[in-house]
DNA sequence: TTGAAAGCGCTAACAA
DNA sequence: TTGTTAGCGCTTTCAA
């Protein structure tokens, strides 16, 4: 076994006494060849340990096996777990991935989508639900968690994405059973359609139980992290009454809303209960451990990468719009 | 601005009135080419939205700009920021990043490896600390926060990590001048190198100040996780006595220990204070905020970029052995 | 300072 | 069944 690289399907056809199509068509498995030029041509190819060049091939079919994936923010456990599951099944299936960071930069993810364009990547996935797919010329497009609009029949696009309705409808539940009725929610500034979604299961389980739904109740966040929580709710907080349920949009804002009731000295959950989002890696140690909505990140992982290669294919992906089940974790942050 | 992709030199060269070669002049800065041709083929280009291919580029020269990235396990959220300044570093040089996580498994790792060699990477980082190094033929490859093997001039390897010993050294001196006279070590039974470098710290922070290392205060986890943490502090802990200060591996560890602590009532860190290791995004949120030695992820990545990079353009690393150091951040945790 | 043209290694028509 | 050959889009001599 050489140094591979140095040599080329010329030597391979050479060597083996056949011409470089037959040594491409063996290798490709199609066109056609006696069984006896084959055998030799594989001899002479595992022998020398050829690999065929993919700059080479990829110039001249303008496939490359290469998936981009752009997201957002690695640092997040929710989407490090979807781009963990999608290079595992991608790669299991003989495709690389490319993994983009935008930091939430449409700049920055213009510019990653130019470069994966130049790389003749095979497809893309997308998890930051910008609208820049539409930049991506004819390869095949998939949106994952988030999406650029409304879902829309005609839009064409591939949109898979979790019960975010059903999660904000089940988490409100959760906190209306448990004897909550002054609930208020925490959800960022930039309300995507995910938190719209789980915003509309949170009013129709307050509607369904004949509960309002203050204004005076709903905290809005100019970024989502944990300090910015902790902020708001140390501000807010005191001037609020009654609250006695809070619903956030994140396991990082939940964080950040036990923190400032800890410092206030409200009780979680006997004053207060607290429910997150996401089922984040730490949500178990929080104190109290944090009750929360757990996203299928392996399934919707799983079929992300399965209808993306469906679409190289060329065929269809299995649907246009899939929303993957969430499931309720209850621990301790809940009465 | 229409879709990139299937506009080539050709057209750029058309519309500027000039020929391919001058293009690529421009485009590669090499040759010569008059300011005003130039003002007007980047014109052109930026206009039209033109972007080379990578691929025809790649055959042409043989330099795919493209970096492996093996990292063991992206969810932890030190080799995420490892790896997201990494990306973000190389991508600025037009460099992109194939991120290839191996979940520590060495099987996997060597697939990934193959794969990464038949697509002609320009260089390998290691985040991994595995040995398969030797399988990457002539491709630079470099060794950042694990490696494989204590360091040795003549091993030839490119090593960046960060100061090990001297964080365990900090560390346990913190303990030591908060009070803390019988201090426990947790680690995990796969003790890497750098493990055993902050042990190393450990132990002569001990030694130099008279303090005696129990072997009934070394706690060997069977894997790194909060649960493990957990599990082996409140099984051994009530046995061991006098505990006043325990020095944790990772920052993971230290928040199983506090579990563990609270649910054994005892009191943090008025009965026994905690130090992590990481400075772990959540960290400062852990009831109490957790004191922990803090790597310099961006300090390690950037370093890493600028090698990796000059070993692709023929010249030495900065150095072969880098070590960044590390830093205390004291929260509530310690006395 | 610029252009023409020869490939980089491979695949896929088209011929034989 | 096999071989010959024309490019894929680009960089880079060599000439002008």
């Amino acid at each position: 076994m050489k140094t591979t690289g140095t040599l080329k399907i010329k030597h391979i056809a050479e060597i083996a006494g056949v011409s470089v199509a037959t040594v491409s068509r063996v290798i490709n498995q199609n066109g056609r060849f006696s069984p006896e030029t084959e055998t030799r041509v594989r001899k002479v190819i595992k022998e020398i340990g050829y690999v065929p060049d993919s700059m080479a091939r990829g110039l001249r079919t303008s496939k490359t096996n290469v998936i981009g994936i752009i997201v957002p923010d690695i640092l997040n456990p929710h989407f490090a777990g979807l781009v963990l599951e999608l290079e595992k099944n991608l790669f299991a299936q003989s495709y690389s991935s490319v993994i983009c960071n935008t930091n939430e930069s449409a700049d920055l993810e213009k510019k990653h989508i130019d470069t994966l364009i130049a790389q003749h990547v095979s497809g893309i996935i997308f998890i930051s639900g910008s609208d820049a797919c539409t930049a991506t010329g004819s390869i095949p497009v998939l949106y994952l968690d988030r999406r650029p609009m409304e879902y829309d029949e005609g839009s064409g696009l591939v949109i898979i994405e979790s019960d975010n309705h059903t999660g904000g409808y089940v988490a409100t539940n959760k906190l209306i059973a448990t004897g909550s009725k002054n609930i208020a929610i925490v959800c960022s500034k930039t309300m995507d359609y995910n938190q719209k979604a789980r915003y509309s299961g949170f009013r129709q389980a307050m509607d369904e139980a004949g509960l309002a739904i203050g204004g005076d109740r709903i905290f809005v966040l100019d970024e989502v992290s944990v300090h910015a929580a902790r902020t708001k709710i140390l501000d807010a907080f005191p001037r609020s009454i009654g609250i006695d349920g809070i619903l956030c949009m994140t396991d990082t804002i939940a964080l950040g809303v036990m923190t400032a009731l800890h410092e206030l000295r409200i009780a979680i959950p006997s004053d207060v209960s607290v429910i997150g989002y996401d089922d984040a890696p730490l949500a178990e140690f929080f104190q109290p451990p944090l009750t929360t909505v757990r996203q299928d990140v392996v399934q919707m992982a799983h079929t992300a990468a399965r209808f993306i290669l469906n679409m190289i294919n060329g065929e269809l992906p299995g649907s246009r719009h899939t929303i993957i089940p969430v499931t309720l974790i209850t621990r301790r942050s809940t009465r």
